[in-house]
DNA sequence: CGTAGACTTGAACACTGTCAACTTGAGTGG
DNA sequence: CCACTCAAGTTGACAGTGTTCAAGTCTACG
């Protein structure tokens, strides 16, 4: 039950057989070729907004997130932003189009992450072919996670976007019973990943309250008051 | 410069090497493990209109469009529906999240398209890594498309929206110089694809051929007659 | 021709955005 | 400890883009 063990970047790999959830396990990729996973991997700790990559750039490396959040985007020219997605801990950051990063990252909180320099990790697949076989698995779910958020863009109402983004976030987040959600995103964030303007994303936050729907104990947490009707604001 | 080999399906195998687009070739899969691919692949012929697969049903098959267009949607219990891509020859259809495929797919004409089973590509893949490289990196430009398209339905302005659409689709089509592009989805897929009505789709297609941005031949068909002007009005 | 479906056009409306004022709370320094 | 400051968030009034509803128009097809 726990055949932990712990890696270069300090994240712990449960196994992967007897059902614990891998969280921040050299994230996706480990539990595959560990020793040879630690051998070309290294660490990487940025501050609370600072950026980790940056759309356009040559994409030299590939990062798993181990703690904290980070949020990925996407800029028009005028300054338009989309926030296609937050990142936790497990979470692949860094897939490439062709050579360049296809999206900008930007911590959200405080974070680490584990860094493989592509080049090591191409060559790597080369003889662990369950590596690419992983990281096709979790290609497969980010394009599952864009499609749905196409869907939420592309047809929901306000209200039904802000449902939508709480139970996502706490069913990937798994909370104990009761236990508030921690939203370290600031309003600004929410709004640029639903679509929607900051005013758009507090008053649909006040309504859900005043409705009893969810609570706001503070400005970074949420509790799921009414989990049923909660569901049924969201549209699906 | 012709070297091409005739597929089970029909379609040509353009030889990867001298640089001609391989279009339609058992798609996203060959060239690699051209005889092997065949000795699986079987044709399937869809009539406009009908349905290739369902969101949620089991996923046993994967797709390479070879002829026609198809799209690939999601929808809401209440019927609103969200398009989340057009298909062309040499696109990849079936990408399942676990076991259930993640979209519907319709054919928009009528369309040809090599079917694999699910469990004879997977077992194919663990004899030829490069096959599942090759369904990586095609796995990596949807998720480019579907950022791109995130970024389009969360930000932009109607305009903008068709601009982008128009050019999407231009730049994936190849036509000869100022050829007619070919539209053949109806104005309510258009809008089904961008977020919006089809009325504010009929209307910003009159929009734009009144500042003679684009002629409409017929209903399904448009030329870009002022690219320059039509990419400034996309937004990026 | 005549019909039906797809498309276009028009007018009124509504959801969300914009602009502006106000509140809250965390951090700072006296 | 308290006043001050500033950024983030909330709330309100109004405006605008795109939707809704309702007629028309076009065109393919019998």
């Amino acid at each position: 039950m726990d055949r932990q063990q712990t890696h270069c970047c300090g994240a712990r790999v449960d196994c992967a057989n007897c059902g614990i959830r891998p969280i921040a396990i050299c994230g996706a990729l480990a539990p595959i070729a560990l020793g040879k996973l630690a051998a070309i991997a290294g660490s990487r700790r940025v501050d609370a907004g600072a950026q980790l990559i940056q759309e356009g750039e040559h994409a030299q490396d590939i990062f798993t997130l181990t703690e904290g959040m980070l949020k990925i985007y996407k800029l028009l020219p005028d300054g338009r932003r989309q926030i296609t997605g937050f990142m936790i801990p497990g979470d692949l950051v860094g897939l490439a189009y062709g050579d360049s990063y296809i999206y900008s990252a930007e911590a959200v909180t405080d974070i680490v992450a584990c860094r493989f320099r592509r080049g090591s990790l191409l060559a790597l697949m080369a003889d662990h072919p369950e590596l690419e076989h992983r990281l096709l698995s979790r290609a497969g779910n980010e394009l599952a996670a864009a499609q749905a958020q196409m869907l939420l863009l592309g047809r929901k109402t306000a209200r039904e976007r802000v449902a939508s983004f709480l139970l996502g976030l706490a069913g990937r987040l798994d909370l104990g019973q009761g236990e508030p959600m921690p939203l370290p995103m600031n309003r600004g964030d929410i709004a640029d990943f639903l679509g929607l303007t900051i005013e758009t994303v507090s008053r649909t936050l006040t309504l859900m309250r005043k409705a009893g729907q969810i609570a706001l104990p503070d400005k970074h947490s949420v509790t799921i008051a009414d989990l049923a009707s909660l569901r049924a604001a969201s549209g699906d």
